[in-house]
DNA sequence: ATTGACACTCTCCTTACGTCATGGTTTACA
DNA sequence: TGTAAACCATGACGTAAGGAGAGTGTCAAT
């Protein structure tokens, strides 16, 4: 039987954390002496052996916690499930690096009027050209006048995150939960911030991402080569779905 | 001026949000209404999309703040050291996959007795060929026999590790910082539960390393190939210093 | 018997907010 | 003009995994 000092010398874990994983019942010492101290046994310490080496993996110690009652093959299970977390973590720290070095490369770090201004442009000419002088164009037109320049560029910068978004799912199928699951989440934005956007509308507004040389530049430059033509792709098959 | 939920809409920040934003000094709103309303005029709302960027490369809001009262170039060169914080932690990640892989795979998913006994007899024959019989080698001799099985495991576990970090350091110089401490730490952790390991035992055990079969087997499983080379030549490089 | 090292519990602190709880304000409509 | 809906405010509590420190009890040795 050994004392919080000698397992901790021995494991390397801090006497605080033996405290804190007997609270919240991960990991109780075997016995305790009158005056209250924690004694371990060997076979708690290979409890511990184990919690350590889930904990290395970053599972949660709730789920450490779960997974050391359950079997061996339930924990191989755990074990590749993390591994599959920890491989999207990789992913997205990898977009996160390839977005810092756009900004910390591109002259204008966080001017994103270029894009707007086209935008604008662009998303006013289809507008029109589905809507003719309707109602609803003429809500647009007064919502877009009365747009600041920062307002105005906050929403591009959105937008040029859904299609980073897309960007990183290029590797993907069009088709793909996850890339239906964006399209959906553009739809929305272009309906809450510009004008409703019925799949008429979107099918139009993805044909000019890869037609309208601008348009593609700025979607490309913020998803990487290709990007406008796969968002194109990715709207057509959610309005051929439906 | 807008209030909260306007911003809110147009930034996706939650109104939540916002106000922590106001409480910690990151973004306070340009006015308030008599009643307490918080006012956000353009300005604010430019500084706001600047937060946002900054938040995306996962800079700590604190050094945000303190990154949003100074030059544009020092901006540039935060987001530069950002860069470097995300490539570690994207090797980190790439370790930690590696090691999850190696579990799964592996039949004895936790089980480093072999590498232990290994250890354990290579560290005695080491210890008695420097030592003889003194006074020292009865206290090691003691010790090792008073451990259990599951205390030898523990330890030993801690010791691949020390040998998958060295793994990890492979690409570098075995003369580089991380490396030296690396070495040091190897021969902190053999003092401090074996043995006092002075240059010399070190020396010794590193030509063990590389010599010995089952040893350098073990260890190239915990770093990788070379690791237990590489090993050898940081230690030696520690050896020739002092 | 005292001292120094060690143990105990308790509470607050950390990040970046989410989630109520409770109550005041503004606006739209009847 | 009354009221209901929608909006706003502050404050408190919770999160993961402990770290830091306060205040107090216990053990071994001198």
């Amino acid at each position: 039987m050994m004392t919080v000092h000698e397992v901790s010398a021995l494991s390397g874990v801090t006497i605080r954390t033996l405290r804190y994983y007997d609270r919240v019942g991960l990991l109780c010492p075997a016995a305790r002496t009158e005056a209250g101290y924690r004694l371990y046994d060997d076979e708690t310490l290979r409890k511990l052996q184990r919690i350590l080496l889930l904990r290395e993996l970053k599972i949660p110690l709730r789920d450490v916690s779960r997974l050391l009652k359950m079997s061996e093959t339930a924990q191989r299970e755990a074990i590749g499930r993390q591994i599959t977390l920890l491989e999207l973590k990789k992913e997205r720290t990898e977009k996160l690096i390839a977005l810092a070095r756009r900004l910390s490369k591109g002259e204008e770090t966080m001017d994103f009027s270029p894009f707007d201004r086209c935008k604008e442009e662009a998303y006013t000419a289809e507008a029109k050209a589905r809507w003719g002088e309707t109602e609803a164009y003429g809500a647009y037109e007064k919502k877009a006048a009365s747009r600041t320049e920062a307002e105005g560029s906050l929403l591009a910068g959105r937008m040029m995150q859904i299609f980073a978004d897309f960007g990183a799912l290029m590797d993907g199928d069009p088709a793909s939960e996850a890339a239906q699951a964006k399209v959906k989440e553009l739809q929305d934005f272009i309906s809450t911030h510009y004008y409703p956007c019925t799949d008429a509308i979107l099918m139009g507004l993805g044909q000019m991402y890869v037609a309208d040389e601008r348009f593609r530049a700025n979607i490309d430059a913020a998803g990487g080569e290709g990007t406008a033509a796969f968002v194109q792709k990715a709207i057509a098959v959610h309005c051929g779905k439906e």
